[in-house]
Formats: structure tokens, sequence, C-alpha cells
DNA sequence: CGTAATCTTGACGTTTTTTTTACGTTCTCT
DNA sequence: AGAGAACGTAAAAAAAACGTCAAGATTACG
């Protein structure tokens, strides 16, 4: 179950190079470095790297426009080294669209997880961003969001456009708790009164046709003082 | 793979500054150290050590005012060190922005295992300030703060909205001493009774939910008269 | 223009949470 | 060992949050 991910490194010190190499290596990581900024780019290029390791402190570059250049034509993550004394740099490098930073010096351990932590990020959002989900499913219940279609046990019941909006918005965030001002912001706009009695008796409306026995709900959970969470997706 | 991390000593007897000061030495980290508040601060000031040791009872200042001297300007990890004698101290240490403590007499595993935790939790926080840490993970349980949502060992477990406050709290100060009244301010608000009746009676609805058996807690734990210390998030 | 559906508001009973009260246990220090 | 403080726990009281019903207001549409 190793990750083989593909890592690229640039740094231009050996020693440091060396030494994340070595590491890298025997957490098995595929790993690739480059000494300056042109032939990191290069290699950024060639070998579609999962994750690239970006000293800011290059000599013949920018480490910003490396990372300007990379952010033109590739999201894959990007975790900064910088050294202790390039504070501004590390804001600069996070607007410009890198994912992390890491200051020098580092441990190796904190070093693996903030790897892990990028890794993670970009994969669910790779898995998430392209295929985008055009169904919810749960259960009896099926939210077509193309067709704009819900159907119970293969039945097509009716939700007002109110009931909807809020429906497919807490189906978008399955597993999570919405809260009710999120929700409230989301369905009525941001200048909504955010007293939350008006989405009460939507909800209760919207339970009365999906659940079965609405005091016990199967698909809207209340989190009591905060706000609603449905039932994961099961088609992830 | 040795840290070599530079700390700083402050403390005024002579036997157990060369005591400490001996043992840091052969455990690889490099020492500096003072013989008083005054020039503790400056060495401080100048050499910008990755973890000041400080004894509270030092002749020229009160411990309380140099280590909010520091905290003016830094967030270096401060370890208070304290006699049996100075109780109340310790709180005013720690809300003063100190890390942790240590009673004399202490042993060196104590002190060493006490430096690793508050060093790897600095360097952490130093590099996580911008992209957040979304997930507390120990043992069985894991908090999403992102999802807002509480497992223990795969379950969904229910926690009303102070008790979420209060769990969440800890955990994101996981492995430090948080003191009954940072705690309570920060639930309750600054203007709040400082008395901990009320926590004590969630803290008792927290573990009842949380440990397998209450009475011998394995994530959160009393530090009688201080406060409560939480378990170390593993995903660090 | 009128009817039906939808949206909003107010009222009220129920459930859940929060706080208070009381008391037993553990810990600390003399 | 024992007194006093600090802590944990249980149960009751108070407060807040929630769900539901029904009536009024608004909108959609024939």
């Amino acid at each position: 179950m190793s990750p083989k991910h593909e890592i690229l490194l640039i740094e231009d010190e050996r020693n440091i190079c060396n030494f994340i190499v070595t590491t890298l290596k025997s957490n098995d990581y595929k790993v690739n470095y480059a000494l300056n900024a042109s032939s990191g780019l290069s290699l950024a290029a060639a070998g579609c790297p999962d994750l690239i390791l970006l000293d800011l402190g290059l000599p013949d570059m920018d480490g910003i426009d490396v990372i300007r250049n990379i952010r033109n034509w590739s999201n894959v993550p990007i975790i900064v080294i910088s050294a202790r004394t390039q504070e501004k740099e590390k804001v600069e490098a996070l607007d410009a669209g890198a994912d992390d930073y890491i200051t020098k010096p580092f441990g190796t351990s904190e070093l693996m997880a903030r790897i892990r932590t990028a890794l993670r990020r970009s994969t669910i959002n790779n898995n998430m961003l392209l295929p985008t989900q055009n169904q919810y499913v749960a259960k009896d219940l099926v939210i077509d969001y193309e067709k704009h279609i819900i159907t119970i046990a293969g039945n097509i019941v009716h939700f007002t456009q109110i009931e909807y909006k809020i429906l497919t918005y807490l189906a978008q965030n399955a597993g999570k708790v919405i809260t009710y001002d999120s929700l409230i912001s989301h369905v009525w706009g941001p200048f909504a009164d955010s007293n939350n009695r008006i989405l009460r008796v939507n909800m209760a409306n919207i339970r009365r046709k999906l659940e079965s026995n609405p005091a016990d709900p199967q698909y809207i959970f209340t989190e009591i003082g905060i706000g609603y969470r449905m039932i994961d997706n099961e088609n992830l």
C-alpha cells in the first residue's frame, strides 16, 4: 500500500539536497531533483511530479517567479522551503500559489507530515473537481442535479424552489455540518435575517416529504445549536 | 538526525544551572544560559533561541514579567521551572504565555521529554499558521474541524456546542496545559465567572462520551490546581 | 381577475442543552 | 492519619433551541 508518489526537489545547497533525497527515498517516494531553477522547471514539465519541494533561495531565478511559472500550467502541490529570514517571501509564495511552506532548519518528521498532507489534499481535489458529481445517492434518495429532479424510492417527489436549494446545498456538502447562517445566506442571500425560524419551517416541510418518520430522520440530522448535516453520498 | 536546537536557560542557582546545561549538552542541544532575568532577556533577544527554560524565582525580576516581555516580540516556547511552593505563579505563568512547566526537583528524562514536546509543537505551529491543520487524531478519536464532526473508533459521536468548543480548544493546544481560566474565558467569554464548576460538569459529560473509563482518562488529563491537558495529536 | 401554490410570520408544546445544587471521592499538605 | 481543598458525578431546575401547526402575505399562472 505504499504511495510511490513522485516528488521533485528543487534545491541548490548540495547538503540539504542530499539529505532530503535520502529521507524521501527511505520513505518510499520516487525522487527527482534539480540544483537550480531552470533545470527544475524543465524537470517539472517533463516529469509531471505529484509534488514539488521548492527552495525559495535559488541563485538563478526568484522563487516566486518559479511558482508563477508552474502555476501557469499545473496545479501540482508546491511546498516551499525557506530560511528563517525570508518571512516576507513566504507570504508572497503562498499568494503566488504555493500550498504550504517549511522553514529551515526542519526535521524529517515535519517534512514528511507536510508532504503527506499536501498529497492527500491534492488527490482529493483531483478526484472531486474533474468528474463533477452530478448525482447524489443515499438510501432511497436520488438527487439529479442536471435534470433537477429528486426521486425517493423511484418516485419523483416535488420540492419547492427554496426546499430544493436547501436540499442540494446540504447534499453537495454531505457529511459536513452546515451552520444555520451559511445555509441561510446561501439560500436567502447575505443580507437575510439570520434568524432561523424560516429555515426550521422549511426543514419540517422537507422532512415531511423526505423522511418516513420526520421525528427520527434518516437523511438530514440536526446538530443542535449549530446546523444540519446530511448523510454521506454513497457514490464516492 | 540530531536537531541541534538552541536552548536558553535562565536560572539563578549555580548548581541547578550547571546540571541542566550539562544535561542538555549531552543530549545534543546548543545551550546558552543567564544567571538573572535582565541578562536572560538580552540573550533571548540577541540569540533567538528555539526554546527558553525559565526559573520563576529569579532575584532581579518577577518571572511573570519576564514571560510577558518575551511574549511581546516572540512566540518561542517557554518552559517554566518552579518550586513546589509556587503553585499560583505556575498558573499565572501559563496564562501569561508559558507553554509548560516543570516542578523542582525534576528528573532529566522528564525535562528532556517536555523539551522535545515543546520544540515539536513550536516548529509545527510556526509553519502551520496559514494552512491550518484540519484534523486532530489521537488513538480512536478523530476531530474533523472542517466537517465539524467527531468520531470515536469510526462512530460519529454527538457533542453539544459547549462540549465541542472545549474539546477543540484543548485539541488545538494538544500536549499543552490549558488553565481553567483561559479555557473558561475562551468558551464563555472574558467576563464569565471564573469559577470552574460548570467546566467540571462539562468535562464529566465529555469524558462520559469520550473515555471508555472516565475515571482513568486516556485523552484529557487533569492537572490538579491548574487545568487540563489533551494528549498530542498523532498527525503532526 | 381569481385561484392555487408558495413563502413568511407568530404561537406553542416538546426536546435538548445549560446551569445550579448537592454530595462523594481523590488529592495535598501538615 | 486527618483536615481542607480540588475534583468528579448525579440529579434537578432553568433556559434555550427545535419542530410543528395554522393563519396571513405574496407570488405564479391560467
